[in-house]
DNA sequence: ACTTATGCAACTGGCATTGTTACATGTTCC
DNA sequence: GGAACATGTAACAATGCCAGTTGCATAAGT
């Protein structure tokens, strides 16, 4: 698989939950279809759990199923929920000597989170079941 | 050196350069004072020097100099130079079998691109010149 | 010629993320 | 109770990316 598909993979398993409602999924089942681990799988669809968007149930019959109704899920939830920085953010914890390279990290990083709040703004305007809408 | 760090770096070297133009800056200078290595500063401006930005000059009293003055150098120019994305594309080559993920990443990469378009339209707003001019 | 500087290719090493294995915990069905 | 099943979690391996490094070729100035 590839590079921060967390998202991808989130986004996947809760389209498809929400396209059929009522029987949970099992992590391995959503694994076979999004061609990766079952653990993994677990990993990513935990936060989203903890983020109150998914409920897990232990044994038979158990498995995932969402917590609300994919209406009220919006893009920006899931994003939200992963902790995910699709901005990237230029993580240099060190103190620069430099008063020039201090102005500039400060400039920079103003405009990077303006543009955070924009994306998940944009974000929270889509839901779950309007992007399972455009196609089945 | 941090990770993707190649636009602050870019920015650091462009701006002292506008500090005080005149003489060529050497790759060695550049990296003692930004706490690197001379290779890849010269992997770095290269781009900006590709993109009309800089120019370099080899042997005695060579280096590095601005192509334009520091008023027509935005923030964008450098961004675009450097082709980073700062918007973290999820850089799925494989096509997806299942017409949901198709969908998802339709929408996804939809909404990143305009956030790239934003973030280019901020950055084009903000010259080299006027960053200096914050401190010195 | 010698020094100095860029240009470039190849390799190394650190770091983050995904993938894998193993095992504990809890739930349901017989 | 016990077997089967599914999540929860920790530890480790594999992968990929990128800065850093080395070495050498090329070019310009003295």
């Amino acid at each position: 698989m590839k590079r921060n598909s967390r998202l991808s993979l989130a986004l996947h398993a809760l389209g498809h939950m929400a396209l059929e409602q009522g029987e949970p999924r099992t992590s391995a089942h959503i694994a076979a279809h999004a061609g990766t681990n079952p653990v993994v799988v677990r990993r990513v669809l935990g936060r989203l759990r903890e983020a109150g968007l998914l409920t897990s149930e232990k044994g038979h019959a158990g498995g995932w199923k969402l917590a609300k109704s994919p209406t009220e899920i919006s893009l920006a939830d899931v994003y939200t929920a992963l902790d995910e920085r699709l901005i990237a953010t230029d993580n240099a914890d060190d103190v620069p000597h430099c008063s020039l390279e201090y102005a500039l990290r400060n400039q920079v990083s103003s405009v990077m989170e303006d543009i955070e709040r924009t994306l998940i703004e944009r974000l929270s305007k889509t839901t779950i079941a309007e992007v399972c809408k455009i196609k089945s």
